[in-house]
DNA sequence: CCTTGACCTTCCAGTCACGGGAACCCTTAT
DNA sequence: ATAAGGGTTCCCGTGACTGGAAGGTCAAGG
């Protein structure tokens, strides 16, 4: 498969797939004319890959998962690992943006929306220095 | 006051002061030897960004919002546009942050996590492409 | 045989909001 | 004279791509 066929079963785009190939996460071999040839096994490799970026994992994570997958030998613990790490992460990002949203819904639903120029938002943020 | 001063004001680094004067948003005056030279109208704007920045508005909602902050002339409604704006945005994020911690968790519970290579996190993440 | 169009290739630049570090200048105190 | 502790500019790196330029390859149609 060239790296068109491999993009549309993987639905990866192109760029993302040599991008991977950059770093060295799936390597396909060549062609006579320089074109990537992808197999089964690659195609599979980068679909976990979209799959596991599509949680949110980020590419070291994508990285040790992907040698994790394609070693028999591996333990659940580590792959259990990575993934609670992960989650981790994934509440500390949802603790801040409820922070950010729980303060901002408050100013707008208190601000006019109107053509005056006082409003409770720019209130907050003008916040003293120091203080 | 000197950009050190002013950090330690505003609680932002220099180099990020630096930073917003480099974009446009906060330009001090230089002395005579070059160093940059800030008053309190600049502190209070600097203070005002950081506030902003922290409640994770992108910059350009930043310099619009600075903007806003320094027109007396401002309606509020423009105030309200943009951080209504931002909290669709922040919605967003978090609808896609929980969705992943839905799926991660229930992956997570699933795995033993022992030293055996059978893995439901692994097996999720092998997904069938083109399927 | 030539051209067109759809592929493919590499490489470079840009994104966002800074942070690290080098190399150098200014001021004050010892 | 020198050392410490400010300041300055400039360039590179981050994460995970995306866009675009310049050019090679291949199959089909006139």
């Amino acid at each position: 498969m060239n790296i068109g066929e491999v993009a549309k079963a993987s639905g990866l785009p192109a760029k993302t797939i040599r991008y991977y190939e950059d770093i060295g996460l799936v390597e396909p071999a060549r062609s006579a004319n320089g074109y990537r040839v992808y197999g089964e096994q690659e195609l599979h490799q980068l679909a976990f890959l979209g799959r596991a970026r599509s949680l949110g994992f980020p590419i070291e994570d994508c990285r040790a998962l992907l040698a994790l997958y394609r070693d028999p030998q591996r333990s659940s613990a580590e792959v259990k690992s990575i993934a609670r790490g992960h989650l981790a992460e994934i509440d500390r990002k949802i603790a801040a943006l409820t922070g950010m949203h729980r303060t901002l819904s408050h100013l707008v639903a208190a601000c006019a929306g109107d053509d005056r120029p006082d409003c409770p938002i720019l209130e907050d943020l003008a916040v003293e220095p120091r203080g």
